[in-house]
DNA sequence: ATAGACCTTCCCACGATGGGAAGGTCAACC
DNA sequence: GGTTGACCTTCCCATCGTGGGAAGGTCTAT
């Protein structure tokens, strides 16, 4: 049995952020000492890794609390584990594709400005609106 | 002259937006008519299209700031606007790197799942962390 | 016994945005 | 003139996930 301290290092998950998971009632609340501190085994570390590890791949906490009822179901189906996996790859695939437009767009300008002492410049003309080119509303 | 509600459909910024915008001090105070309206003008609608579009490229509020106080220094480098750019598109490809490892991986769990109605599902058990694979500290 | 490293709860902050309530104003129409 | 509906104002709250820090309690080692 450990400490949060401890459980947080060992899960890399901060001790903040266990509190607030504990809190929020994505992960079951902690065991405690008689004088009040939480108390973690190995399973529950494993669970913050879990977790951990769903954040890592981009999973809002809904999602990792989806998951992590599936985790705990014995007699999940592993189709719906996959779909929330490829949702979550299409939300990741959108996400990529829009900062790709704005890197595209910003390159674009970096392209066409001299970047010397001469105040002209076509980054700010175009910011200030002299060409129209949306990007696409947020 | 017009209204906020002009204002903000002709320049693609909310009408809350651009009360933040101004409260924040991102762009100056509007007119006031007798009654307390906000009065917005050609030029002011132009600001607010420019601070649209840098944020449609990634630029968060605080540089979105650096670039108007150059846009209305008529005494700027455009090296210094180029240089601002250039550091954009640096975080926005990192950040799109992220996403694709986070893609990457999440890919390669999909692909190793049956998608049945099995429990058995190597999803979640390389969340469990059965094999540590390290996506990269947050 | 005291120091220092831990823990607890509680509140606040971020970045940008939206929602909504409570109340004032304007324009148009009868 | 009066009413209606669309606008405006300010103010507070929520999001999402994370961190900072204060005020106070606990544990361990010297």
């Amino acid at each position: 049995m450990m400490n949060i301290g401890e459980a947080a290092a060992s899960s890399g998950v901060s001790a903040k952020m266990i509190r607030y998971y504990e809190q929020t009632g994505l992960i079951p609340p902690a065991g405690r000492t008689v004088s009040g501190y939480r108390t973690y085994g190995p399973k529950d570390v494993q669970i913050l890794r879990f977790v951990r590890r769903a954040r890592d791949l981009g999973f809002p906490m809904e999602k990792v609390a989806d998951l992590l009822a599936l985790w705990r179901d014995r007699g999940r189906a592993s189709a719906d584990v996959k779909h929330l996996a490829e949702a979550q790859v299409q939300i990741l695939e959108a996400r990529i594709r829009e900062m790709q437009e704005m890197k595209a767009a910003l390159e674009h300008l970096v392209h066409s400005c001299a970047g010397d002492d001469r105040a002209d410049c076509p980054i700010l003309d175009d910011l200030g609106g002299r060409s129209a080119c949306e990007v696409r509303p947020r």
